[in-house]
RNA sequence: AGGCGCGUAGCUCAGGGGUUAGAGCACCACGUUGACAUCGUGGGGGUCGGCGGUUCAAAUCCGCCCGCGCCUACCA
């Protein structure tokens, strides 16, 4: 405390202003040494089966993109944590670090500006390490402030053995269970990145003019008909592939072609000799294709007939598949075309854009050119369409053909859909998405990368007949590169082996969120002995409570962390789940580091405070997205100043004062603010019980500015007085309401705004509480039990009271009107209201006349009609009201 | 193209069959009061995107349309 801040006030207990930045680092310290926020297993909550376990989001390492939007949605998930705790649940709360995986590397990549293949593997995953330690410094720094009520011994990181323990032995349960594969398949490619991808990590480009090229295929002689066409024509979005064309197709009932099911094509430019400087060799060098009869293509686009090469899209596959059609690959990893026989097209690269704005690449302009030159091309036209692309690097997608391990799931979309809807959502509507993304599966998850920053496959492969041999679980955390396999081919009996060189999706560890909390969490790496490694999942903890996620990452996340669940446990993961949205800039554009748009929320903590922060979080409707507006934040300020306020003004006249020494007798404000207290209880708590913590807030401070504030505390004012008109008992009454109403709005808020809450209970309504005082304000029992017993003010108030408590209101807006239009300030005694009309319309008048002229500061009521009185109505009664004001005191004069 | 969400005061958003549709910010006027000027009191401001339907009653439910956002699919 400040000397500015000493004052003569009763309430010298509080200082006069709120200062977060003195307040909030010193409850993050002491919450820490108090273990408020600490996990016992043996406390009585969780022995009466009381564990509440919440699964957030690791975040990814690269730090420097954290803006307000991550700090709104971990905020979100955390209000429902200390309402949870205030419940009396077990709280299990711990965190992890995603630094796994494609993320890390594109970051590290970036940011060192290196690439795979020009530094050692070793060099690149010191790198990984380096930035995955200082990123996960800066986000528990920000967790801390922000005051999430983590348990910090239980952090969890995807590199750490125990994650890669965990993510191996998941590996080897689906072997076990049968629903890993290998398979040499047509796989998603990202060639930037020269991996291989799952759909999951695919996603839309914008829509942009990729041009349609037409294209004719001559027909080969040797095949025509009499009365055959001499030449198809195509259109393709990608000439570049048609070297790598295999097929022709129409539909099977296209008359134009029916007859025709004999006749082959010539490929354009396969012909083509490069030791003759790109001249055309024999006519017979061509190679020719079949046309082929598919249903799915549509007769009425182009000319009907479509190219199938190998690959450009999934279309190509199916066909490739259901007619058997031969295989031309084309394409490297890099993405670069490899024809030998085309010198201008060859080892030129699909996705390197040509100058300009426009995406086009050198492979297709070179492409184009040759077909121009050997006049195969016949037009091009503008065309609209969006392409896919790899969501770490908006790279377009290619397909390419290796063998990679598939965990088998397309067979299993009625028992993943019968998940989903054994979820509880919140939103409800967010169900949506998992289904549709469910619904629409059509490849098997490929969890192989060939990358090296990641958790590595438990396989060698037998160098006599390519047979997988998989490590042991006891071997595990194992890496195959720098351990040799020490068992013989199973099949063949060999022990000349190799290891698998590829490493896991990084969703291999993160759908195991849950699973490394129940198992691996508890392990203290600094002190291993100081809490049990268990094996199994602890029931207290998996299925844990709750998942806290985004909704974009309903088809990644959440959705393969439902399959792990249902393939090793035949469970789901947890009970509920709750989804929040974006954190949006001012003009409702998603917050992004890429964007450039987003706000640092460590600055808005120094400036606002966490609490102010978090109040801005609060404010978003389940699911929705919210702009971040300063002005939002500096409303929280707005309440937390408030807050303090009227807390300190509570406290002025309970200092020196025990509760009970007299007997209450209730005033008709106290009764009906009582009432109005229990119902805004019983709201803030139906909306935390159903995740909006939104509701929740808005009750509360509903209640809070409108009746705690502005009705109640100005109306119980005049008790303390000298020369009141109320007796000892009335006095007694309004410093139990204002105690207990105190101690109540400070549980309702501690949720959202933790620091300023604990603050203010420790330096005011602790010390009335006695022995039995919660150390802290967040393990203090929350207003209503689970039962929905309100343990406040005892009984429900009447319906008689709270008509009373309208009257009352209507009262006193009516004599504030009547100051406002007789320009007389609220601080000017009244000495006189006139009441005119059937003062038996006011519904418990007598009740309410000492709190009403107690609230208008007036010295008494009558019912003269004097002449020249403005004349005011109170509410809708009818009875009409004028005032008198006391004589002015004559202003001092020079 | 399909699905989901949204469209309410100048701005940002609640509400989601039942009095006269709300809040915060902004705006106007008044007022410095023994908690608070980081404030209080009072006030102005809305055809609830459009059209049609159901109903005693529609911002709310249904249908169609328009605009925006997102998710998914896609014209080869």
């Amino acid at each position: 405390m400040t000397d500015a801040n000493k004052t003569n006030n009763p309430a010298e207990s509080l200082p006069k202003n709120y200062e977060h930045q003195e307040v909030e680092p010193r409850w993050v310290k002491a919450w820490e040494e108090l273990g408020v926020h600490r996990y016992r297993p043996d406390s009585a909550a969780a022995k009466a089966g009381k564990t509440y376990a919440i699964d957030t989001p690791p975040p990814y390492v690269s730090a420097a993109h954290l803006h307000t939007g991550h700090a709104m949605s971990y905020s979100q998930a955390e209000f429902v944590v200390r309402f949870k705790r205030m419940r009396g649940y077990e709280i299990y709360y711990p965190m992890g670090f995603d630094d796994n995986g494609l993320p890390t590397e594109r970051y590290v990549e970036q940011k060192y500006k290196i690439q795979k293949g020009k530094i050692t593997r070793k060099d690149f995953v010191d790198l990984c390490l380096k930035e995955t330690r200082e990123g996960a410094a800066v986000y528990e720094q920000l967790w801390r402030a922000l005051g999430l009520s983590v348990d910090w011994r239980m952090t969890y990181s995807t590199i750490q053995p125990r994650a890669v323990h965990n993510s191996q032995q998941s590996f080897l349960d689906l072997v076990a269970k049968g629903r890993m594969e290998r398979r040499e398949d047509p796989i998603l490619w990202c060639p930037a990145c020269a991996t291989s991808l799952a759909q999951a990590d695919v996603e839309s480009g914008d829509e942009q003019n990729r041009p349609m090229h037409a294209v004719r295929f001559d027909v080969d002689p040797s095949t025509a008909t009499a009365d055959s066409p001499q030449s198809g024509k195509i259109e393709t979005t990608r000439p570049e592939l048609v070297p790598a064309c295999v097929a022709l197709a129409c539909h099977p009932s296209d008359k134009r072609f029916a007859q025709l099911k004999t006749i082959r094509f010539r490929v354009p430019l396969t012909n083509l000799r490069a030791n003759e400087a790109g001249e055309a060799g024999d006519p017979g060098d061509f190679r020719t294709i079949p046309l082929v009869f598919d249903e799915t293509v549509d007769p009425e686009f182009g000319t009907g007939l479509m190219m199938v090469c190998t690959f450009g899209d999934p279309e190509d596959i199916a066909k490739w598949r259901k007619h058997q059609l031969e295989t031309v690959l084309i394409l490297d990893p890099q993405g670069r075309i490899v024809t030998p026989n085309l010198p201008t097209l060859h080892n030129k690269r699909v996705h390197v854009q040509a100058k300009g704005s426009q995406l086009y690449s050198e492979a297709r302009l070179a492409a184009v050119e040759l077909l121009r030159e050997h006049a195969y091309l016949e037009g091009i036209a503008d065309n609209v369409s969006r392409a896919s692309l790899h969501e770490r690097c908006s790279t377009p997608v290619e397909i390419q053909v290796a063998p990679q391990w598939f965990i088998r799931l397309l067979d299993l979309k009625e028992p993943l859909l019968a998940r989903g809807r054994e979820l509880n959502w919140y939103p409800e509507f967010m169900r949506e998405r998992y289904e549709q993304w469910v619904e629409n599966l059509r490849w098997d998850w490929n969890i192989s990368r060939q990358r090296f920053y990641g958790v590595p496959f438990p396989v060698w492969f037998c160098n006599g007949c390519d047979e997988p041999i998989f490590a042991d679980l006891d071997q595990l955390p194992i890496d195959p590169t720098m351990t040799a396999c020490s068992k013989a081919c199973p099949k063949c009996g060999s022990r000349d082996s190799r290891p698998e060189p590829d490493v896991m999706d990084t969703w291999m560890t993160s759908s195991l969120t849950p699973l490394i909390n129940s198992n691996w969490a508890m392990w203290n790496d600094k002190d291993p002995e100081s809490l049990p490694i268990q094996d199994q999942p602890r029931p207290e903890i998996y299925p844990a409570g709750v998942r806290v996620q985004a909704h974009e990452i309903i088809r990644t996340w959440l959705f393969y962390t439902v399959a792990k669940g249902h393939l090793h446990t035949e469970s789901l993961p947890w009970k509920d789940v709750m989804i929040s949205g974006w954190g949006l800039d001012r003009q409702g554009k998603k917050m992004s580091k890429r964007a450039g748009n987003f706000v640092d929320p460590a600055e808005v903590i120094g400036k606002y405070g966490a609490d102010s922060l978090r109040y801005w979080s609060a404010g978003a409707t389940l699911g929705n997205d919210l702009r971040y507006l300063e002005e939002d934040v500096k409303g929280g300020r707005r309440l937390l100043t408030k807050l303090w306020n009227s807390t300190r003004f509570a406290l002025m006249y309970l200092a020196d004062w025990q509760p009970g020494q007299v007997a209450e007798t209730p005033t008709a404000a106290d009764l009906w603010v009582r009432g109005k207290l229990q119902q805004c209880v019983a709201d803030a708590t139906t909306g935390f019980e159903h995740y909006e913590y939104n509701r929740s807030l808005r009750a509360s401070e509903l209640f809070f500015w409108g009746d705690w504030c502005d009705n109640y505390l100005e109306i119980v004012k005049d008790r303390f007085k000298d020369g009141t008109r109320f007796g000892a008992g009335e006095v007694e009454a309004g410093r139990q309401t204002l105690l207990w109403g105190t101690w109540t709005l400070l549980r309702l808020f501690a949720p959202i705004l933790p620091f300023i809450t604990e603050e203010l209970y420790n330096r005011t309504i602790k010390g009335f509480l006695g022995d039995k005082a919660p150390a802290s304000l967040h393990i203090a029992p929350w207003p209503q039990s689970e039962s929905g017993e309100i343990d406040v003010f005892g009984a429900p108030a009447t319906a008689e009271a709270m008509t009373n408590g309208q009257t009352l209101l209507d009262l006193i807006a009516a004599v504030r009107a009547a100051r406002t239009a007789g320009k007389i300030g609220g601080g000017r005694p009244l000495q006189v209201i006139h009441v005119r009309g059937d003062i038996n319309n006011l519904k418990g008048f007598s009740a309410v006349q000492l709190d009403w002229l107690a609230g208008s500061r007036a010295e008494g009521f009558d019912q003269q009609q004097p002449e020249g009185a403005e004349w005011l109505m109170i509410g809708a009664s009818g009875v009409e009201l004028a005032i008198v004001p006391a004589p002015q005191e004559p202003a001092p004069q020079a």
